[in-house]
DNA sequence: CTGAAAGCGCTTACAG
DNA sequence: CTGAAAGCGCTTACAG
C-alpha cells in the first residue's frame, strides 16, 4: 500500500539511536551482539529497530572493516543434478557457520564466470568455492589468490592454478569401471563425452587407458569421442558413432548425464542399453538410479565433496589463505543393470 | 606468492587516480562508463586499474546511492530439478539485463528463508524472486513489500500476500490429468503428496475434485494423502497406502518427484506402474522422461516461468514496485506410459 | 555502559 | 573534461 522510494534508503542507526534514546555507538554494539550492553537497553534498541523497519547496511559496515558474512559458490552447470547435490552439501556445513552462501551459475561460460566472481568480490565475499567453467585459465585463479581471496576449486582441477582442490579420484574410478567391462568380456570399448581440454576428462581417460593396458589392450583413438558434457551433446556424439560401421560393445561415458544421452541415442536406434550394448556412467546422481535400465556408474558422493570443500574454505578464511590443501574423494564402482557381456554375433576379429 | 591481508583492503579509487595522474572524480566517471571522459584518459585509468588490481567496492558505492546490480533468487528446494530449471530460466533473462542473480536455497525452512532474504537486503539487492518455503507467512512478504523491496512470488502463491505472482495453472492441470485417468476407466483414484497447508496442493486438489465431480464421482477423503514433496516422503506415504486393503486403481501425484517415490514404493511391492496401477506426475521435469515407465504428467515449462518471473521483476524494479501482476502459465497434459486402464480383477464395487 | 570524532571508498553536484 | 567538498551508514578507538 505504501510507496517508499527504495529499500533501506531511510532508517539508519541514528534513527534507531534517537528512537531508543541512546547513542549510535550503543546501537552498533547491540548490532554486534556485544555483552557490554544492558539487557534493558538492548531490548529498547531491538524494539526500535523492528518498529522502524531497520535494515542493516552491509556495505557501510564492510567499508569500515566489518567481516562480510557471505561466501560465493560458483557452479558451472546447475542443471546437472550432480552439481545441485554438491551445492547442497556445501550449504549443509556453511549453514552452521554464520556464513550465507550465494550461488551463481556460469553455464560453462568463462566470461560469465569472471562477471560473477567479480560481483562476489565487489560485495565483499569472504571466499569462493569454484567449480570452474570449461577452459578456465589457471592464471585467473592465481591472480584472485594473489589478491588474498580464498578460493577452493571443486570437482575440476585447473592446470597451473595454485588453489586448494576438492575432487574425486577420477583416474581410479574410470579404471574400475573399465575393469568391470573387461571382466564381462568386452575388448572393444569406447570412451565418450567431455571436451578435450577438460582436466577431468584427461584423468578419466588415463584410468580408462591404464585399465585396458593392464590386460594387454590399447585404447583405440577412433573410439575416444568428445562431446559437451550434456545430454544433448552426448546424444549427438553417440548417434554419430552408431552411424559408423564397427560399433564398440561397450561405452564408458564421461558422466551420468552423458550416459543418459547415450542411452537415448541407442533407444532411438531400437537398441536396448544393457542388452545390446554395455553403458557406464560416472557420478552416481539420483538420475542414475532412475533411468531404465539403472545405470552402472561410479559413485563419488557429491554431497560429501561439497561438505569437504566448505570445511576447507572455512579453514582458509580463518587462517588467512596461507595453505593449499587437496582432498581426493573415493570413487566406488556401483554395479546396476546397464552392462551386459558383448553379444557373440557382433564380436569383432 | 604474495601475502596481502584481505581482498579489496587496499587499492582504492584514489590510488588509481594518483597512478593515472587524474582526479578521483575522473576515475569514478570511467567506472560508470561515462562518455564525458576522453578515450586516452579512459585507457590510462583502465591500465592503472588492472596494474594495481583494483576491485570496485559495491558497498561504498551503494552507500552513496548507486544502483546495486544484484537480484536475489530464493529457492525452496534446489535438489528438485524443477526448481533448477526455473533458476536457469531466470538467469537466462537476467544475464542480458546487467543484473547478476545470486541464488540461495532454503530447503523449505522459513527460518533459513528469513536469514537469506535479510542477507540479500543487507547487500542491497534490487529485488527478489522468491519461491517460498512451506508455511511462509503472507505478512512477512507484505512487510518486505512495504519497505519498497520488489518481490515476485514464483511457483507457489502465498495466501494473504500482495506480491506479484508467476505460477502455473495448477487447478486446470490437475483436472486434465484426472480427466485422463477417468477416460481410461478409473473410478477409484487417490491424490498423494504435498502438505495440507500448501496453496499449490489445495489448487491441485480442487482441480482433481472438480474433474471427479464432473462425472458424478466424489473424492474419497481416505484416498487424499499428504506427504513431504520429496521422493522419500512419497515412498513412505505410498507404502502406507499399499499396506491398506482397498487400493486405488490410479494415483494422481502432487508432482513428478512424488510420482517417482510412489513408483519406487510400487516396485518394492513387486508392482509395475503403468500395468498394475496408473500413476501421474506434475511438472514434466527431465526426470519424468527418464523414469521407467516414462511418466504421464503435466507440463508447466519451468524455464518459461523463470523467464516470466525475471521479466516481471525487471519491470517492477524499473517502475518502483507500484503494480501487482499475475502470470498463470498453461498446464498441458503429457501422456506417456505410466497409465493403464484399471485391472478388471481388482475392480471395486 | 555512553558520546563525540574520525574515516572507510565511493558518488554527486558544483565550479572551473 | 577535471578538482575540491560533502556525505552515504557504519565501526572503531578514546574518553568519560
Amino acid at each position: 500500500m505504501t510507496g517508499k522510494r527504495r529499500a533501506s534508503t531511510n532508517v539508519t542507526i541514528i534513527d534507531i539511536a534517537r528512537e531508543a534514546g541512546v547513542s549510535k555507538s550503543t546501537v552498533s554494539l547491540v548490532l554486534k551482539g556485544s555483552t557490554l550492553v544492558a539487557d534493558e537497553t538492548r531490548d529498547r534498541v531491538s524494539r526500535a529497530m523492528s518498529k522502524l523497519g531497520y535494515v542493516y547496511n552491509r556495505g557501510a559496515a564492510n567499508l569500515r572493516g566489518a567481516q562480510s558474512s557471505i561466501v560465493g559458490m560458483v557452479i558451472n552447470d546447475l542443471s546437472n543434478p550432480f552439481f545441485a547435490e554438491l551445492a547442497i552439501g556445501i550449504e549443509r556445513v556453511l549453514r552452521t557457520s554464520g556464513y550465507i552462501p550465494f550461488i551463481a551459475n556460469t553455464a560453462e561460460s568463462v566470461v560469465r564466470q569472471a562477471e560473477v566472481v567479480r560481483s562476489m568480490r565487489e560485495h565483499g565475499a569472504s571466499g569462493i568455492i569454484l567449480s570452474p567453467a570449461l577452459d578456465t585459465d589457471g592464471r585467473e585463479i592465481n591472480s584472485l589468490l594473489d589478491l588474498g581471496m580464498p578460493i577452493i576449486l571443486a570437482i575440476r582441477r585447473v592446470p597451473g592454478a595454485r588453489a586448494s582442490l576438492v575432487a574425486s579420484d577420477n583416474m581410479a574410478g574410470a579404471a574400475r569401471v573399465t575393469q568391470h567391462l573387461i571382466s564381462l568380456g568386452h575388448r572393444r570399448i569406447a570412451f565418450l563425452g567431455g571436451m578435450g581440454a577438460m582436466a577431468v576428462r584427461k584423468d578419466r581417460i588415463a584410468g580408462f587407458t591404464q585399465a585396458l593396458e593392464e590386460v594387454g589392450l590399447r585404447a583405440d583413438p577412433a573410439l575416444m569421442l568428445e562431446s559437451m558434457p550434456t545430454k544433448d551433446g552426448a546424444f549427438t556424439a553417440m548417434s554419430a558413432l552408431l552411424s559408423r560401421p564397427d560399433w564398440p560393445t561397450a561405452v564408458v561415458c564421461f558422466n551420468d548425464v552423458v550416459a543418459i544421452g547415450v542411452m537415448q541415442a541407442l533407444s532411438r536406434k531400437g537398441l536396448l542399453p544393457g542388452r545390446d550394448m554395455a553403458i557406464t556412467g560416472f557420478d552416481d546422481t539420483t538420475e542414475a538410479r532412475q533411468v531404465s535400465p539403472p545405470l552402472t556408474t561410479v559413485s563419488v558422493d557429491a554431497g560429501d565433496l561439497g561438505e569437504r570443500a566448505a570445511q576447507m574454505l572455512l579453514r582458509q578464511i580463518a587462517a588467512g589463505n596461507q595453505t593449499t590443501e587437496t582432498y581426493i574423494g573415493e570413487a566406488r564402482l556401483v554395479v546396476r543393470e546397464s552392462c551386459c557381456p558383448p553379444p557373440r554375433e557382433r564380436k569383432v576379429s
